[in-house]
DNA sequence: TTGCATAACAGACATTTGTCTGGTATACTC
DNA sequence: GAGTATACCAGACAAATGTCTGTTATGCAA
């Protein structure tokens, strides 16, 4: 028999191994948390599993593989890296997306990914190279950074809403704000992250 | 028994309908994936599961609950998010780091993560209230960013290296090098990412 | 002591899930 | 026609997985 521990520590430990391997994008069945801790029984395992789904820190669905999950929504999403954004709009883009990144998920929004192509957001700190994360959404707030399509490309700026309509501001000296008709613009998604990788990956 | 559809037709949508599962963080079980497709037989959602697999579509782990995924699979890791270094060093400050980031693993290399504070190093792109994570490692090369521990504090800088020692330059004309004396300096470790969180996610 | 809680174990049962063998039907090619 | 490929079905087996009953041990409090 396992050397029995302080009340709540293994418990502890044991959550952090299920939420690590939740936010890795695949929960422990019973059996594998079993194993890692080395109890000998599955019994053990199931009762400190249903412990922290009874006080909350976890939520399960019941009879079904793999189904423990975090509560409040705190998940994590593979998002598809897109190469080019033509004018097909997303749906082709997923589909010849360039690879996948982790990101965390709030709510049960669509995202995607984009790789920063010029120098006109340099101002905001988004280089050429970077890569932005964007939660899918046909509209935004002034002052937003949007993913935009204009005519048939897409496009990343800080979108103002004027009573004309929308503008698109670059952040940069150098580039002139994009005053587009309505009907050649569609916005894609609203910014939400920027990641600049120093090093490997591509 | 369902309509015979045109060849590979069902295919591609049950391979969009795992794929999607798979991005939301669920990988569907053979049955439900039967169920979905209102198929009467496990088998002919397999069928089409092991085809995708055998195309390359999907990969596969034999025998488990839920383990299709998608190729170019990403290997991820918890990255400590620190709050304040101090002189303690790295060892402290995970203990009491404020939470974990999520991020993709490169062999197997310690990762810490870090707020940035101030403005010095603008000029990188790299802005106050942005993360840098960062590889744990005793040397660099010249022209690296790094965070660097100097005399209480740790401080993100480019790194230069000359024949009197290490130069720690900002990327801000405001502000000047520091060229500290070899045993007041320790380098903690060399950035790798640089994240900006422009919604939520504290 | 008794009672109660927690931690851990043993062994089983039941459901879910992956896998397999064999079948029917349609379409295409030789 | 025979042969072959695809799509689909029926039913079963077996492995993985969730669940249950009953047990021992330790610590704490009335």
């Amino acid at each position: 028999m396992s050397p029995i521990t302080p009340p709540g520590e293994t418990r502890e430990r044991i959550y952090r191994f299920v939420r690590r391997r939740i936010l890795e994008g695949l929960p422990p069945t019973v059996r594998e948390v079993k194993e890692a801790f080395r109890f000998r029984a599955v019994q053990t395992a199931r009762q400190h599993l249903e412990r922290l789904v009874a006080e909350g820190s976890l939520v399960k669905v019941q009879g079904k593989s793999r189904l423990y999950r975090l509560p409040g929504r705190v998940e994590t999403l593979l998002v598809p890296l897109l190469g080019r954004v033509q004018a097909g709009g997303l749906q082709v883009a997923v589909e010849e997306c360039e690879g996948y990144l982790l990101a965390e998920r709030r709510g049960s929004e669509e995202m995607f990914a984009l790789r920063v192509q010029g120098e006109s957001m340099s101002g905001a700190g988004i280089l050429p190279g970077d890569v932005v994360i964007a939660r899918r959404q046909p509209e935004a707030s002034s002052g937003d950074v949007v993913v935009a399509l204009v005519g048939d490309e897409a496009t990343i700026k800080t979108l103002r809403l004027s009573r004309d309509g929308i503008e698109l501001h670059a952040e940069n000296p150098d580039f002139g704000p994009i005053i587009p008709r309505p009907e050649e613009c569609t916005i894609l998604g609203k910014v939400v992250e920027v990641r600049r990788y120093l090093e490997g990956f591509a």
